[in-house]
DNA sequence: TACGCTCATGTCAGCAACTGACGTCACCCT
DNA sequence: AGGGTGACGTCAGTTGCTGACATGAGCGTA
């Protein structure tokens, strides 16, 4: 046996999400969290840049799978086709959670505004790599940026009605008749 | 005379931005802000809830004038028309501003992800108000939701390419070019 | 076996972002 | 004249976050 448990990253995030959820997120502290996890609050500050990025850590994976699906499109495919690629595969790798955790997480986001704000930073960074992906593509500017925008505001919307009770079909088929309904939205009058 | 200056909270934003352009958001603090406008850093944070909000002074201004220009859009309007109707709206408040001053609050907030933040917070801010008007015309979910968000992003890119020098245009005609822009990616393969 | 390196964590001190409680004083209204 | 109001100052305290340094188990190496 080592000289500490194992995982703490994970320890950390999982205590973060209970306390966020029992407590709020304004009435926890990072020493709390650590306290919880066995560890100093100096080492929840080693493994997360701040108190927020904790419900975050999965992020940079997720835009990863995003771009390389965006990447890998059809090449007859136009922008906003490639980027419902990218949906798919954000619906994937988000389908494989515990919806529970996700339902959880997402509330424990919805009910405060700087995790709100982090969340949508997150968002914005992933539009930015996917613009990036499309522009390797061969689109240009700013269709690159509007499509990809517009395809992580799919996203966003999508989430929030799957997380948020509000659909319970599959996150994927949310993620499609979202599109579908974009393109209708902005084909109309 | 009055016991004190008048204009206590202008001076505040005159001093923020001034500060932030010259030694940066993260090297300057409150105190200064406030010693800068002649004030203490408790009297800056009574007119601002925190170092970033300074930066967003006319925001609720703004939202008003879109949320407004949405609801007065012609009643035979679809959503994103009448979106389009707020963002004219938009394009008039801001193209009042000094460009220079724009220009510089743009950098000083590009430069920095916190500030960066906040904005794409203020942006989903007026979505939301605008989904809401648009479901007060009797646009569904999730259209409107779709139609809103779609509209901000194309405040977004279109001020982006305003205010950081990548296009020279009145802002109206960028807002303008950006929309149809998008109904084009959208209605595509 | 003994030595020394690495690296995750602990400890400690400190700055800066806020916040609440309370005092002060010009201005205004009666 | 006198009392209320509102904008500001002062002070003390909590919390988020950071840098510098210490510690000790695991591990390779002599």
């Amino acid at each position: 046996m080592g000289r500490w448990e194992p995982d703490s990253r994970g320890r950390l995030q999982e205590a973060a999400l209970a306390l966020y959820a029992e407590r709020g997120f304004d009435q926890t502290t990072a020493a709390q969290i650590a306290a919880r996890a066995g560890l100093t609050e100096r080492t929840f500050f080693r493994h997360f840049a701040d108190k927020r990025e904790v419900l975050f850590a999965g992020s940079g994976l997720l835009q990863e799978r995003i771009v390389a699906a965006v990447a890998a499109a059809p090449a007859g495919d136009g922008p906003l086709a490639a980027v419902t690629c990218g949906l798919d595969a954000a619906a994937t790798l988000l389908g494989e959670a515990r919806r529970d955790l996700a339902r959880q997480r997402h509330a424990v986001i919805a009910a405060n505004p700087e995790l709100r704000e982090r969340e949508l930073a997150k968002i914005a960074d992933y539009a930015a790599a996917v613009a990036a992906a499309l522009r390797a593509r061969g689109v240009a500017e700013p269709s690159a940026s509007l499509a990809a925008d517009a395809g992580m505001t799919v996203l966003r919307v999508a989430l929030e009605r799957w997380a948020g009770e509000a659909d319970d079909r599959p996150l994927a088929d949310v993620m499609r008749a979202a599109v579908a309904e974009l393109r209708s939205v902005a084909a109309g009058p």
